[in-house]
DNA sequence: GCGAGCTGTGAAAAGGCTGTGAACAGGCGC
DNA sequence: GCGCCTGTTCACAGCCTTTTCACAGCTCGC
C-alpha cells in the first residue's frame, strides 16, 4: 500500500543462487521491491514487511512448510502466495492450493512465467478493489479527504492519526453498508484479527470522540450488535425523550428527523414491557 | 438465491469429451453449478451467467483466442479465469497471464488439480470483496438487505438482531417451501439441535412480532403443524370482521387467514374468500 | 368430546458483546 | 535522556441478546 500502485512489494523464501540471481535481475528491471529470504520468516515479520506477494520454495522447510504455508495464508489473506518448487506430486499442489497458495510453479521455470504468475496473483486481488478515490468524500457535516490524510469539518481538521484516519476511510467508502470487525481490521491493519481483539472497538471510540467533539448534530458510526458498524450520517434526533439511537437507518436528509416515529421504537422493544 | 455462500459457479469451454466427462463429476460430486459450453460464448452471454470462474481450453479458438480473453478479462474483472490447453510455451503462458487470465494449466492435467486452481482463483477473489454479492430480496412490503444485516419496510428498519435476521434469511431464502425445525436450527445456529429445544419457535415469535408491527396488513411466516414454518408474503384478509386489534396473536377466531394444520401439504394457502 | 402432543406467549435468568477509562509500550523529535 | 504522541492491552461496568422455563391455547388422533 505504500508503494505505487504499479509496483508488487515481493518477498522470496529460496535458496538457489542461480535462480535467485536471474530473477533478481528481472525485478529490478521491472521495478519491483523485493526481497530475498534465505529460511523461513516468522509470519509478523512477513506482516510488517506490508508486501503483495511471496514467492516461496516451500521444500527448503521440509515438513513444516504446509504449515507454514497455512499460517501466512491466514493471518495475510490479501498477501498473493505463490510457491515454486521442484518435483512435486498432484496431491502435494493440491493440498498446498487449498492450504491458502495462489498458485503453485514447478521449477525449473522461466523467470518470465514466474513473474507473469505473480502479476496475476496481484492482479487479482487488487482488480476486486477499485477504490474510486480521487474527489473528497462528503457525509453529513464531515469531510474526508484522501490526500490529506485528514477529515475535516467547517474546514477544520479532526486531527485524525493514521489508524484512526484509516479507519474511517474503511467505514465511509462502504457507505451504509455494515461491515464486520474481522473485514474492518483485515482492511486497516492488514492482516487476520485475532481471537478477543478489541483494538477496532477502541478506535471506533476514539473516531466517535473527535467526530461528536466537532459535529455534534451528528452521527456517523453505528453499531450493529453482534455484527460490526456501518457508517452514514445521521442527524441525531436531539427532541427525542429515550431510547432513540440505535440503527434505525432513518431516511433523514432533511434537517429534521420524520416525526413518523422512524428512530423510536427499532432496536429493543422488549426491555419496556409492554403489559395489555 | 443465485446460490449458497461456498458454491462455485463455473463454465467450461472445451471440447475434450473425456476431460469433460471426468470432469463432470466431480463437479457434480463437490456441488459445484457448471455449465458446459462448446463454442465461444459472447461475452455479453457469460455476463448473464453471473459466473465465479471461467475454465477455458483457448486451443478451440485458434488466433481469436486472445482477444477473447482479453474482452472477458476486461468485462469481467470479478470472474476468475483459469486457462487450460494442451502444449503451450512459456511465451504463450505469459502472454495469456498478462493479458488477463489468472492460471494457466497444461493439458493433461489431473481434474482435482484442476478443481484446486479454480478453487484457489475464486477464493482469492472472494477475500478481497466479500461485499456486494446479493441485491435486496422483496417479498410484500419486506425488503430484506444482506448488506446491511436488517430487514426495512418503507425504508424503515425493522430492528432485528443478529439471529433474528439470520433467520428471517434462511425462511425467505427458501421462498414458499416448508423447512423443519432442524434444518431451520442447523442453518442458523451453526449445529444440531437439542432435543426439546425451543428456540426457533421463539425466534419465530419475535420476529414475528417485528415483522407485524410495520407491516401489518401481511402474513410473512406460516406454521405447518408438526412440520415446520413457511416464508411467503400474503396479504391478510382485510374482510374480517372485528380485525382491528387481531395482530398480536394470530391465534384464532374461527376466520384466521392461515389454514395451518396442513401435515398433507397444500403448497397454496391462500383463500380466496371465504365469509364467515 | 377428550387427551396427548405441539405451538404461542410472556418473562426471568444467563451469557456475551460493547463502551469506556486508563495503564502500558514503542517511536520520534527536541 | 526526556517528554510527547500514537497505538495496544486490560479490566470493569452496563446493556443487549440469547436461552430457558412455565403456562396457556391449539391440533389432531381416537
Amino acid at each position: 500500500m505504500s508503494s505505487q500502485p504499479g509496483t508488487i512489494r515481493l518477498a522470496v523464501i529460496d535458496d538457489d543462487s542461480g535462480f535467485l540471481r536471474v530473477l533478481a535481475r528481472r525485478f529490478e528491471a521491472a521495478g519491483w521491491e523485493y526481497r530475498i529470504v534465505s529460511s523461513s520468516l516468522p509470519p509478523d515479520e512477513l506482516v510488517a514487511m506490508k508486501l503483495n506477494a511471496l514467492l516461496i520454495d516451500v521444500s527448503l522447510l521440509g515438513s513444516l512448510g504446509w504449515e507454514y504455508l497455512e499460517r501466512v495464508s491466514g493471518m495475510l489473506p490479501d498477501l498473493g502466495v505463490v510457491v515454486c518448487t521442484q518435483g512435486s506430486t498432484v496431491a502435494q499442489r493440491v493440498r498446498g492450493l487449498r492450504l491458502g497458495a495462489d498458485d503453485w510453479i514447478a521449477k525449473p521455470s522461466h523467470p518470465e512465467e514466474v513473474m507473469a504468475r505473480i502479476e496475476a496473483v496481484v492482479r487479482r486481488r487488487r482488480r476486486s478493489r477499485p477504490r474510486a478515490e480521487t474527489g473528497p468524500m462528503v457525509a453529513g457535516e464531515l469531510e474526508v479527504r484522501a490526500d490529506q490524510y485528514q477529515a475535516f469539518v467547517a474546514d477544520r481538521s479532526l486531527g485524525l492519526t493514521r489508524r484512526e484516519f484509516e479507519l474511517l476511510q474503511v467505514l465511509a467508502e462502504a457507505n451504509g453498508r455494515v461491515i464486520e470487525r474481522e473485514e474492518i481490521y483485515q482492511r486497516v491493519w492488514g492482516y487476520a484479527m485475532a481471537h478477543g481483539d478489541r483494538s477496532v472497538d477502541v478506535f471506533v471510540r476514539k473516531l466517535r470522540s473527535k467526530l461528536t467533539k466537532l459535529s455534534p448534530s451528528w452521527q456517523y458510526i453505528h453499531t450493529h450488535f453482534g455484527v460490526g458498524y456501518r457508517f452514514e450520517a445521521e442527524p441525531v434526533a436531539a427532541d427525542a425523550p429515550a431510547a432513540a439511537d440505535l440503527d434505525a437507518t432513518a431516511a433523514g436528509d432533511g434537517a429534521e428527523p420524520d416525526p413518523v416515529g422512524v428512530t423510536t421504537d427499532n432496536g429493543a422493544p422488549q426491555r419496556a414491557a409492554q403489559t395489555g
